[in-house]
DNA sequence: AATATAAATGGGAAAATTTCTTAATAGTTC
DNA sequence: GAACTATTAAGAAATTTTCCCATTTATATT
């Protein structure tokens, strides 16, 4: 929680209570990755009086400063994830359900550096399976 | 052109003209990877009787044969790629930019084995800037 | 502690994207 | 060519995200 405060104020950002509001809400859906709808929603119960918009400028603002990461998996809904260690994330094709994948599952290697680019984050998605829907 | 006849009707679909022109539009756009607007775009400058809602819904027909690729970079919009052979993608941060990343650039290898799911796809986003937008 | 000021918020409207509904149309099979 | 069924066009509706602007609030300065 200090650590936030600290990020923020270091970004030239105000620390207001919809900030640390929404980063928890973020924090508390701890393996889901909530849409932003799910955010608002949760945060209303603690502070009803935010709004959806508040809602979408802060995390955006949270991705901006690392704090959270916003995960695109297929389909259009924007995901966030507040988890901070590396990993990847599974998609079932069918129940839309996300997964973590631990990143030590998987090896990526780049045999040839990229020219010209800087590379700033990596996304790997898998889409698949889940077990509940696997067998149907 | 024969062989998506082939793949529809192995499929069991109906070869309909409106399937052959959305992905005959989706290819022409070579390296560059068309949002379902731009498609639809596209396919009415030859046949202005389409509609929005028939290229959104053979666009997901064709994924469904895997005769094109719906690809997730950031932000909401979906692109489709009709590129064959195996590859990445690179999106540039700042112009929204997607470039081709050939798979033999990057190695991705499974460790451990993903337990009782099924992998029905992978999908590597590289994140960062590109050469125009990397010096400024 | 009061004040100034620039940033952030709330609320709702607007935009953008995607899905759904229904009657009409057109492939396909026989 | 007739019958059957999938597919389409068109637009409405739903969903998600962005934008606008008047008001509020955090922060720096007195």
């Amino acid at each position: 929680m200090q650590e936030i405060i600290q990020k923020l104020k270091a970004a030239g950002l105000k620390v207001t209570p919809q900030r640390l509001a929404v980063l928890e809400a973020v924090k508390s859906f701890d393996d889901y990755h909530p849409t932003a709808e799910d955010v608002y929603k949760k945060v209303k119960e603690k502070y009803p009086a935010i709004s959806l918009s508040t809602v979408y400028r802060v995390l955006d603002k949270l991705v901006e400063i690392g704090e959270i990461k916003e995960i695109v998996v297929s389909s259009s809904e924007r995901r966030y994830d507040a988890r901070k260690g590396a990993h990847y994330h599974f998609v079932c094709k069918n129940c839309k359900k996300i997964f973590d994948v631990p990143a030590d599952m998987v090896k990526i290697i780049w045999e040839k550096p990229l020219e010209g680019k800087k590379i700033l984050n990596q996304n790997f998605v898998v889409i698949g399976l889940c077990e509940n829907c696997y067998l149907k």
